[in-house]
DNA sequence: AGAAGGGGTGTACGCCGTACACCTAGGCAC
DNA sequence: GTGCCTAGGTGTACGGCGTACACCCCTTCT
């Protein structure tokens, strides 16, 4: 479903522009709150905007949520994924401020992509990647898991924990694309392996201690703005 | 009005339990938001609790985001605002670290307080303090500026600029509000004038290069996790 | 030709925030 | 005491929202 094959529509009389789409009506929702702001795109605006009556869009997408879902699953595949040259610290300052110029080119991006309880294979790929470089970069597992947290926030503003609040949902599915997790992301893989060691608790992103997590970043932080105090001010 | 002064009621017939008042509105609100999560508190559910209908609310909050903004505004009041011992690393560690054990105790205020535009008094006076807590330890006041900054993040999942999109609105009581803060908020007035002096842009909060700021952090963080690299891992 | 089903339609329901007119009870001036 | 004023609770109503459900039409396959 919703591959972009547009079969045979279009007859000169007009009457029908081009059918709709999951694909389409994403992205003239995002278009849509482009233009509008997020808080005022509705089911039925959104219908309006695309000339179609409002419960058409349910043949595309399952609800508002997954529209929402839909429009950041896009987004964030546009973050632009530059090819790593092997200086980690380069490589991976680039990937992060691609990814704030992406979700800044959409100023209802962030508060949107905060919302959402679920991740998406795009913030999986994304964040897989991340946590690849700064394993090729020779991070421990551990260090790599703390940092990806760290920069949870500076990338995209979270500061609960990514994996957090998912509802146990339909077991079924879920337990199958947990099992496929390895094999698409296995960098987050591995730092979820290590993790578990230390703190096998109930549901996902199990054995994260935010609190730890962040003071790790707090210190961070302030470690690093005390070594900067001693020296000029940077501007 | 709305000092809890509670004039003569509850005659013995308990007719009309204790009146309303904002505060006693502000309270419930949090309550229920502490109980059935934010996105099911409604006006009409919040009266009902309240045994009152609807209307009778809106003689004591204007509307439903001035009922948001006062439920964050008390829950910001609560930080615990530890006195200063002198050691501003440890200071600013045991504010911001309160601030987190306030905002995780009602777990919808985060996202509450990102969607709100304007600062309150009592967010002005927690951010004053920190403020002032940098200062006082020696920071510049140029690097004080993108500490804060660096921090909001940290603080409560802000990633936008602080003082960011207020629009014009009541030029009067803004402009005597603004004229007023140096006087409440004078570690908030210094850097904001010297920022000033850099780019005096339009509008609030200038001279603020959100850009140079988010790197300011970033850079932060990976110069750090870099010094770690070559020790063992941390846990 | 006839069945199947994907995709747009129309109607309707229950929820929301809130404008507006109203009523009522207490406090005050006289 | 009498009459007014006003703060605060009430009732009704409106327009907008998300979306369930029954429909129907048009394409495609057999």
């Amino acid at each position: 479903m919703d591959t972009g094959l547009e079969t045979l529509s279009d007859q000169n009389a007009g009457t029908r522009r081009t059918t709709l789409s999951r694909d389409r009506v994403l992205r003239a929702a995002i278009a849509y709150a482009d233009a509008n702001g997020i808080e005022s795109l509705s089911m039925r605006g959104l219908a309006n905007e695309l000339e179609v009556v409002p419960m058409a869009l349910y043949k595309h997408v399952a609800n508002k949520e997954d529209l929402l879902d839909g429009m950041v699953e896009i987004v964030v595949s546009e973050i632009d994924q530059a090819a790593a040259t092997g200086e980690w610290k380069h490589d991976v300052r680039l990937r992060i401020l691609a990814a704030r110029a992406c979700l800044l080119r959409h100023s209802w991006s962030r508060a949107v992509l905060e919302s959402r309880s679920a991740m998406t294979p795009a913030m999986l790929s994304y964040l897989d990647a991340l946590t690849g470089l700064f394993l090729a970069g020779g991070l421990s597992v551990d260090l790599t898991h703390q940092m990806m947290h760290a920069l949870g926030n500076r990338m995209w503003g979270f500061s609960q924990e990514l994996f957090a609040a998912t509802p146990p949902k339909d077991t079924e599915t879920l337990r199958a694309q947990k099992a496929a997790l390895p094999a698409h992301y296995p960098n987050l893989a591995e730092i979820a392996k290590a993790a578990m060691h230390s703190d096998p608790a109930s549901g996902r992103a199990p054995g994260c201690d935010d609190q730890a997590e962040f003071e790790f970043a707090l210190d961070l932080l302030l470690d690093g703005v005390d070594r900067l105090r001693t020296r000029q001010p940077t501007r």
